[in-house]
DNA sequence: AAATATTGCAACCGCCCGATT
DNA sequence: CAATCGGGCGGTTGCAATATT
């Protein structure tokens, strides 16, 4: 039954990858290509995982990677795009040649999360932070900004099309919506797909509904339970940001929900479990979220 | 100049899903 | 049909580089 074991754990190498290594991997695919990952180890001659090759690859040695600062127009793009489809960095890697999914998660949690903050806006609901833990009506996304220099004239597109996510838990809401990403993403642009990566200018209304609950998660369930627990690291960025909470709960708002969560980190560490549990109200069935594009 | 804190990012972990046996 | 794997993904961690005290 089933498969060999993907790979001997025991006699493989971890951390990071020497010149050497690297060389050898670039140097397999060069001649054989991508795929079978599970097997190129051993056939590079290298003592890694497939799955870290894979990694290293697709990451880093990539001939087609951009290296580099990312563009405000990189920015804005991103922007939008999780404003569409969240945290799914590979659906937005995927409309930013040469970037990578893992590029851009990094990138989101140490740029532009940060900027949205500094511009009042929270980056997991890209509503205003004031708002953000109230059921708020949609706000405009507008990147006819000070910022954007390829303001094209795009009104039509603000208005014509219209997006309804109507099924599913974040994790494929648009699979099961009818509604492709692809589909999604193209129709909200106004360039070809091919031009996606820049002048993109999305005027976005989200009416995601917004509200917390406490029902148990369950695959069938209409919620996702987040259970976050907070990192040190990211509980001390976030304290920059907003000043300290003197709250005696340490973090816990009047809600029941901690800042941290209420704010939409969702980093964890085993240092400091964090007893609250949010739970956030997908999409679904009869739970249908609009985009006015 | 040294110690400490913070930041940024490469890499790992663990889970999911479709494919395979 | 069940067990298992491969590939892929999002979340998290470790650590080097940099900034601050």
């Amino acid at each position: 039954m089933g498969r060999s074991p993907c790979c001997e754990k025991e006699h493989t190498n971890k951390g990071a990858w020497t010149k050497e290594e690297d060389q050898r991997l670039i140097s397999y695919i060069n001649q054989h290509g991508e795929g079978c990952w599970r097997s190129l180890p051993k056939a590079a001659g290298l003592l890694r995982c497939g799955k870290s090759c894979r990694l290293r690859w697709i990451n880093y040695l990539r001939p087609d990677l951009k290296r580099g600062n990312f563009t405000d127009e990189e920015d804005d793009l991103i922007i939008n795009l999780h404003s569409l489809l969240g945290n799914k960095w590979s659906l937005i890697a995927a409309r930013l040649p040469g970037r990578t999914d893992n590029e851009i998660k990094n990138y989101w949690n140490t740029h532009i999360k940060r900027k949205l903050y500094s511009r009042g806006i929270d980056p997991q609901t890209h509503r205003p932070l004031n708002s953000a833990a109230a059921v708020a009506p949609p706000v405009t996304t507008n990147n006819n900004n000070n910022n954007n220099k390829n303001s094209n004239s795009n009104e039509n597109h603000s208005a014509a099309t219209k997006f309804e996510i109507t099924n599913g838990s974040e994790e494929d809401s648009n699979s099961s919506s009818g509604v492709t990403t692809e589909e999604l993403i193209s129709s909200a642009s106004p360039f070809p797909s091919h031009l996606h990566t820049l002048n993109l200018d999305l005027s976005l209304t989200i009416g995601l509904p917004y509200s917390y609950n406490n029902n148990n998660n369950s695959k069938n369930s209409n919620f996702v339970v987040v259970n976050h627990t907070h990192s040190l690291k990211r509980q001390r960025q976030q304290e920059q940001w907003y000043g300290n909470n003197n709250n005696n709960n340490k973090g816990i708002s009047g809600d029941g929900v901690c800042l941290g969560c209420s704010l939409g980190f969702q980093s964890s560490t085993v240092k400091q479990p964090c007893t609250c549990k949010v739970l956030r109200r997908s999409s679904n069935n009869n739970d249908t979220s609009s985009f006015y594009l």
